[in-house]
RNA sequence: GGCGCGAUGGCAGAGUGGUUAUGCAGCGGCCUGCAAAGCCGUCUACGUCGGUUCGAUUCCGGCUCGCGCCUCCA
């Protein structure tokens, strides 16, 4: 049985999705102006391992993560760079899409863009007004009362009084209250013609919240299992969700909301604002995407993640240990689930998404691979490693993938050619030589009984 | 100020009321021409003060420190 922890009851629950067999889940996704960072990465990593697990436990899963391509930052980008929103949204959406292939991300079954839902937007915030939750403010937006909606607070555990207590943000002009969001903004003069739609409140486009209700209950109901995304969108964002879904709709939006930690850098959240961010390209440069999945998976879920070169060193000097093992063997099966180590990575992956002691059993199947030989047990443990998206490569691949630049694969060869027959005449400082040269380029040899072979350091 | 999360060995990072996490790094050994890889063995722990308990790193409370949200942010 499958425990995760819901954000909305703080603790450990079982999990039974709505319908038998059938799951479907809901992430937030990226606001396409700008490349992806680590952070993002982490998003895509946790719930497309999420979603493989839950697959992997017998479930039909349809996963939706949105893209939000309509917002203030994206008008002004767009504007800034002399483009249009279309193409500025599309050049990052391919971005994204190439970023999440790298690192082993699935698709999820829809990625809906905002600006594709804008009739379905309206027509919840005409619902909200019919059911008294949305007024017209003295500036023509569109805002939700948040003091309408009795639950409000119920995700981030604040209350309304704690949260005026705390607030430090101008009230908008016409605002109700301070904590009122909008869901309908009035459009201004100087924004761009792509950036308005017609409705019954005048031309305007839509409030940020109101796309993931919309979106999500048109491709998944109004009632789902569950709802995921990074930390900082449980307040504000995901309470108001809540607050448009189940005013509109007068039911239960999502079952369990799953939320996962930040990636940090010196103990400081990554952040846009902050303006400390690692693009994923960026570490992709120096890093293979495999080993930053691999640290992505090493912590769990929930766990704020430090970023820095050395803790990447660390994962990809692990997954080389992994890889190591597997070298040599070229079957492959399914996962025999009453192996084992299958059924204790199991257990720990059914213990809220527990990838850190799931990757420990996957070093302890290494170790009794190396220790027995047995194949069996390395196609286990690439099949288990598949579970979360890792270990599919050919292992000398994996061993062997060239950085930007280095020496090329031949000259590797010529050169451990040479060093054996230097060894065949016992020359064995000339053997050495060769070698050291080799290790000074980043290359290890490891003579074996069937022969040298090599992977870069 | 309000709300919440966390503090584990040199580093990273799980977990558990009493028994080895795991990886990297270190040390000793085996293997090797010497190495590397691998194998065997091994050293560094559970912030602090109290409480509960036969027994707490694990449960409860105080304290200290760190982080996050309360503003766009994954």
């Amino acid at each position: 049985m499958l425990k995760l922890y819901n954000s909305l009851a703080r603790e450990l629950q079982d999990f039974r999705p709505i319908e038998p067999g059938r799951v479907r889940m809901y992430v937030c996704g990226m606001t396409v102006y700008d490349y992806c960072h680590l952070g993002h990465a982490r998003v895509m990593v946790v719930f497309d391992m999420v979603t493989r697990w839950l697959r992997a436990s017998g479930y039909q899963v349809t996963y939706v993560r949105n893209i939000t391509d309509i917002d203030d930052k994206i008008i002004k980008r767009a504007g800034e760079n002399g483009e249009s929103i279309r193409a500025l949204t599309d050049r990052f959406i391919a971005f994204m899409h190439e970023d999440a292939a790298a690192l082993g991300v699935l698709k999820p079954d829809a990625e809906p863009r905002a600006t594709e839902y804008v009739p379905q937007m309206l027509g919840m915030i005409g619902d909200l007004e019919k059911n008294g939750y949305a007024y017209v403010a003295a500036n023509r937006d569109v805002c939700y009362s948040v003091r309408k909606f009795a639950g409000y607070g119920k995700l981030s555990g604040k209350s309304l009084e704690d949260l005026r207590a705390g607030e430090r943000v101008d009230v908008a002009a016409g605002k109700q209250d301070p904590l009122d969001f909008v869901l309908w903004k009035g459009a201004k003069e100087a924004e761009p013609d792509e950036a308005k739609w017609p409705s019954p409140w005048g031309t305007g486009r839509p409030g940020w919240h109101i796309e993931c209700s919309a979106m999500s209950s048109q491709l998944l109901g109004r009632h789902f299992d569950i709802h995921g995304g990074g930390q900082d969108l449980q307040f504000p964002h995901h309470e108001n969700e809540i607050a448009q879904s189940e005013g509109a709709h007068g039911s239960t939006f999502v079952n369990y909301w799953m939320h996962n930690g930040f990636v940090r850098v010196d103990d400081e959240k990554m952040s846009k604002s902050l303006g400390n961010f690692f693009t994923i390209r960026e570490v992709l440069k120096q890093y293979d995407a495999e080993v930053v999945r691999f640290f992505i998976l090493r912590a769990h879920y929930r766990s704020p993640l430090n970023y820095s070169d050395a803790h990447l060193d660390d994962a990809k000097h692990a997954l080389t240990r992994l890889y190591t093992a597997l070298k040599g063997f070229d079957g492959e099966a399914p996962v025999d689930w009453n192996e084992a180590h299958a059924q204790r990575f199991r257990a720990a992956m059914d213990n809220d998404f527990g990838t850190p002691e799931a990757v420990a059993v996957l070093f302890d199947l290494a170790s009794e691979v190396n220790r027995t030989g047995d194949a069996q047990l390395a196609a286990q443990l690439k099949a288990l490693g598949g579970v979360l998206g890792l270990l599919q490569r050919p292992a000398v691949e994996f061993l062997q993938a060239a950085p930007a630049s280095g020496l090329a694969n031949e000259a590797i060869d010529a050169m451990i050619v040479a060093r054996a027959a230097a060894k065949k005449a016992k020359h064995f400082a000339e053997a050495d030589r060769i070698r050291d040269e080799l290790k000074a380029a980043g290359i290890v040899l490891e003579d074996g009984p069937g022969g040298t072979t090599w992977r870069r350091a």
